[in-house]
RNA sequence: GGGGCCGUAGUCUAGCUUGGUAUGAUACUAGCCUGGGGUGCUAGAGGUCGCCGGUUCAAGUCCGGCCGGCCCCA
């Protein structure tokens, strides 16, 4: 019947009306009056939800706190480290008045919150007793985009958490930046099944104001990069400016060390691209808001009230794991319906019921990965679907491993290098460590530094453009 | 950053060249029929034609500006 209800272009074929086609058909998003702003629908926001949970939970147990910071920042305050400030200044959105009244100082909206933050850590930190400090908040942040915007990966604000934590010594602001990142990569693995290369930005790439930048980077079907989560080492940079400083146990003034870090909803792009496919969403059963949808299915009231049952007593079982299951009992549409529309919102596990089943003891499952169906019998219910569940997420961790390694290169060669590149893909090259070595390969392939990682190991070899030796490996791609 | 394209009912769309307040489908509501891969019939309801201005007796249609969206190439 009427095609537009569901997915309408291949994914291979367009990806990028492939992607809008998902997030707007499987009500994840949908556009506000407003340029480059997104609604997050419910069932989008259940998978941020999701996501919000786990990490938390392992932020709490690392001794974080959350709290809440207002969007507003005075200019003056955000101007502080001017660094910082001119790397943000070209897309702060400002407010300028108060009704009428022009506003002498104005306010960004803002961008990110560490001038805010630290402007008040300065009043909160007075001596080595109050350190370390590890705040998280979980808000939004405001940047302005003038073109290409795209839900969840390009939008002027973004749902994310940042964390700004204070330390008295720089080893131990360099263990939080570690141990963040570590966090980020566990959640992204484990809860969205996408896998990450972690390591160092370099010196162009970095965060404005950190001393380095820590990065998680993945890439994407259309073969290009994206970033998934930074993890900064701020120094002493912030915390001069905006006078952090301590007392320590010798009585002597010190500045602290910082950190800030953050994930966006980016994540839910990332998802979205990663393991969708041409029927639409396909969701790892962790973060999925319905992990299990049952249709029933009958034909004579009396096949109906025994379905029912049946299928509130599945239903019951497995909500006792703590599964998230859907009963679609919707008389308005048919069963064939139902499979394609669950199958476009990418819900991980479909089980259908009907007389035939109840007469063999069985149901029957079809796995939104594999599109395969097979046979359960109803005592073997609990256990095959937890089972099912766990292999479902398995296998397409497995299957984005696969997506990486196929995209990765290794090339010393330029003219390689370019025409590798032409296709998509996350290439590892020797590199000098020298910007102006990095700024040749942007401009003749628009690829830059996604990520120099922690392990990569390299013999002594010569820089792709300057030949000089070097033994930093670095992944260049073009980027979302 | 550069270049194309688009905006009419919840959704998809005809009408625009050649001006006269709008076509069809789908979804929605009611009743029946159906139901294991996007059911069928009958009736009903649903519209500031993105916004503002201009030309005109008359603008969805022509002109200008703005807002919003999509795609392609750096």
């Amino acid at each position: 019947m009427s095609k537009e209800i569901g997915i309408t272009v291949k994914k291979n074929e367009n990806f990028s009306e492939w992607y809008t086609q998902v997030v707007l058909k499987a009500h994840l998003a949908d556009y506000a009056p407003v340029k480059g702003l997104i609604v997050l629908r419910p069932y989008g926001y259940s998978i941020w939800e999701s996501l919000k949970s786990s990490l938390d939970q392992k932020l709490k147990a690392t001794g974080h706190e959350n709290g809440f910071l207002p969007v507003l920042i005075p200019e003056s305050l955000l101007s502080k480290e001017s660094d910082h400030f001119a790397g943000f200044t070209p897309e702060v959105f400002w407010v300028t008045h108060s009704g009428e009244t022009e506003i002498g100082d104005r306010l960004a909206l803002r961008p990110t919150s560490e001038a805010l933050a630290y402007s008040m850590y300065s009043k909160w930190v007075k001596s080595w007793r109050d350190l370390p400090l590890k705040i998280n908040f979980w808000n939004t942040a405001l940047r302005a985009e003038i073109k290409a915007t795209k839900p969840f990966l390009r939008t002027s604000e973004f749902l994310w958490q940042e964390g700004h934590t204070v330390h008295a010594t720089k080893e131990e602001a360099e263990q939080e930046v570690m141990s963040i990142l570590e966090m980020y990569k566990k959640t992204v693995e484990e809860e969205l099944a996408i896998p990450v290369i972690t390591g160092k930005k370099s010196e162009k790439e970095k965060f404005v104001g950190a001393v380095y930048t820590t990065t998680m980077e993945s890439i994407m079907p259309d073969g290009k990069a994206l970033q998934m989560g930074t993890s900064h080492f701020l120094g002493q940079n912030f915390s001069k400016p905006f006078d952090v400083k301590f007392l320590d146990k010798q009585n002597v003034e010190t500045f602290a060390w910082q950190t800030s870090w953050g994930v966006s909803w980016r994540l839910i792009g990332a998802l979205i691209m990663i393991h969708g496919d041409d029927k639409g969403l396909v969701l790892p059963p962790r973060v999925a808001p319905i992990q299990v949808v049952i249709v029933p299915i009958y034909y004579s009231p009396q096949d109906m009230e025994l379905v029912l049952s049946k299928v509130s007593e599945i239903k019951q079982a497995l909500t006792k794991h703590n599964l998230r299951v859907h009963m679609d009992v919707r008389d308005e549409v048919t069963p064939g319906y139902k499979f394609h529309d669950w199958e476009m919102k990418g819900v991980p596990l479909r089980v259908e019921i009907g007389p035939k089943d109840i007469a063999k003891g069985k149901m029957v499952l079809v796995r939104r990965d594999s599109l395969k169906k097979s046979d359960l019998t109803f005592e073997d219910a609990e256990n095959g679907i937890l089972s099912m569940l766990d292999e479902i997420q398995q296998n397409l961790f497995e299957n984005a491993k696969s997506l990486l390694r196929e995209k990765t290169r290794e090339i010393t060669d330029f003219d390689e290098f370019k025409s590798e590149m032409e296709k998509g893909a996350f290439i590892y090259s020797p590199w000098c460590g020298q910007t102006k070595c990095e700024e040749t390969i942007k401009e003749s392939t628009g690829a830059d530094i996604r990520v120099i990682p922690f392990d990569a190991k390299m013999q002594d070899s010569k820089c792709i453009i300057c030949k000089n030796q070097t033994t930093i490996h670095a992944i260049f791609a073009r980027s979302y």
